[in-house]
DNA sequence: AATGAATGAGCTTTCATTCAT
DNA sequence: AATGAATGAAAGCTCATTCAT
């Protein structure tokens, strides 16, 4: 007697993030994912309710492990000043973006929009962890922004336009150092 | 590429622009666009060759309206700073956004992606142009930006952010005021 | 521009009769419904919701039919006996089955049953024109029988059985006849 | 035909005929049945070859409970008049069906007919069982019946008719004695 | 013997596209 | 040119059946 594999879902789950984000979700057939993940047709409807709801769960999950891991890696120092812990969430996330491109392209897919709250709320969890940062650097006396708000949604923005529009050859610590820059000083002349 | 009658083809592109911006390709029908527009099933037909054709000539059209727009309210003064230029830019991006909040929001749809040729060319002259404005400023001494091809890939991203994720409170100007400030100096202390 | 085609639908309706009496409704496919009326597939979807929806047409409006029928060849003559209305009524109803054996098949079908209140309203109107003549002849001092909406439920069910299960080489003539000369005289010694 | 666990097999059955009673067959999943009866899915399969053999194995075993008990109660006497025996059947069939709901609506399903050889060959069986007594009325004087092939189709057909379609609150007794009045002298008016 | 996870044939249904009017 | 009824390819999904445990 078999028991529901875990494993066998991750298959799913990997599988079909590399097929979403090759092509545009119309275009994806559910017994490609199947194949891909080396399973029946059928078995992937035994771990997802439906096509959506794998596409969904597929979201939610790529969240869940970048704010996870954003958690792990800030949590620890508290000591660290505000920058060091910006430095480290934008170095976090182009890195994950690196290493899963198809997570990150559908992470921030932002027309299949506010339909399912899980991810609005995964979404939001994100960026409030990215503004409490830049509040408290303001509370620090380190920055300064009258909407830190807005800004905690530009920083995913960049580091997902550099991977899906930007130059192809830029290494993620060029990436990371050129939004940090920005963040820290913008782009006006740097004067001794 | 004129067609018997230009206004229909508006309205289909409007309503198409709409639909597909608020949904989803795939849950976008035919049938749904030609209802909004007004016109037959098969009208749409006779304007626009296939359902791909019709989304890619309106992401086509918004990228060439942008530019266009871009364009006339650039080139005439050339006694400007960069800087100048810049914030135009950005405020005549906000302002388009703010006005074709469909257009906008699909002409950086990254997962319909570099399918159509046209259209990355169509990216690729509002990039150069940001990144011709910087180049300009880096040359008059009046920025400094070791990435310009990337910042330039930026600075639409920000602003879609800003109309797609943000507080949807915000207006043009303090949208343009903000994304205009961090490209100026950061989020970083000011002292005098 | 071509117009929604009642010939169309009838041409299903019927096609689909065959073949819903032929075989159990999950061994038929839509798809030899079609080909049978001699359509497309999708057509069958523009004249009924779904399959479910299609055997419930066809059982309403075979019901509705026989209705009539009766309707028409009762309302007429009101001088005749309650015996030669009830005559009448077994009469059509064998004919009406031995022309339309699906239709009767399906209509008495047991195990789709209560589910379409719209059939259930249709059984319930044949049963209740039985009864009525039924009562009649009570009132004329023609007929004697104590629960004459059970009898009028096994008028129909006599004549379905007589179908399905009797020896298919009797004619609607002599089934009438046996029929109406159990309801007459039972199957008693008849005595001068 | 013995199988590992008798009383397993009986679960099974009585499950199926609840279920194969209460909605079409092909809403009948077999993992229903399972849960119902309390066994694992793929203990279906080791009691009956496939859902088709399951469903005709309800429906023989119907029949041949139904025809035991018949025989039963009529083989004893001999000496009994053609109409204590008629009556006899019709009591127990009424009565079979009042206590076997299921089964008996199954056992006259005309829609899944006449595939099963041994059905149909129950169905004869009952039905020459109950047309044998009425050649012995006939024989006997007792009767009168130009068809009685086809009245010993009639008799469960009245019966399956009051159950399903007749009004719910008869008892068995009424029923009983409903058929077998109309048989005996139908519903024309009783003089002295 | 018993189970239920896995499978995939085969069904229903949708919808882009065609084409008669 | 304009239409929407008609089409059927193609997709999603179900569920009878198998089989590893």
């Amino acid at each position: 007697m078999q028991r529901p594999d875990e494993r066998k879902r991750r298959d799913i789950i990997g599988a079909a993030a590399k097929l979403f984000a090759t092509r545009p979700f119309h275009e994806v057939r559910l017994e490609d994912v199947a194949a891909a993940a080396h399973v029946g047709k059928g078995t992937v409807y035994i771990y997802f309710e439906n096509k959506d709801e794998l596409y969904a769960s597929l979201r939610r999950e790529g969240f869940a492990a970048v704010v996870d891991r954003l958690n792990q890696q800030i949590n620890g120092d508290d000591g660290q000043s505000a920058w060091d812990v910006l430095r480290t969430i934008v170095k976090e996330l182009v890195s994950f973006a690196k290493g899963h491109p198809y997570f990150f392209q559908l992470m921030r897919d932002g027309l299949h929009p506010q339909r399912d709250q899980a991810i609005v709320e995964k979404r939001g969890e994100l960026a409030r962890l990215i503004e409490r940062t830049i509040r408290r650097g303001i509370r620090r006396g380190e920055m300064c922004d009258p909407h830190p708000q807005l800004t905690a949604q530009f920083i995913p923005s960049l580091v997902r336009s550099a991977m899906v529009f930007g130059p192809s050859d830029l290494s993620a610590e060029v990436i990371t150092t050129h939004i940090v820059r920005i963040l820290g000083g913008g782009i006006g002349r740097k004067d001794a």
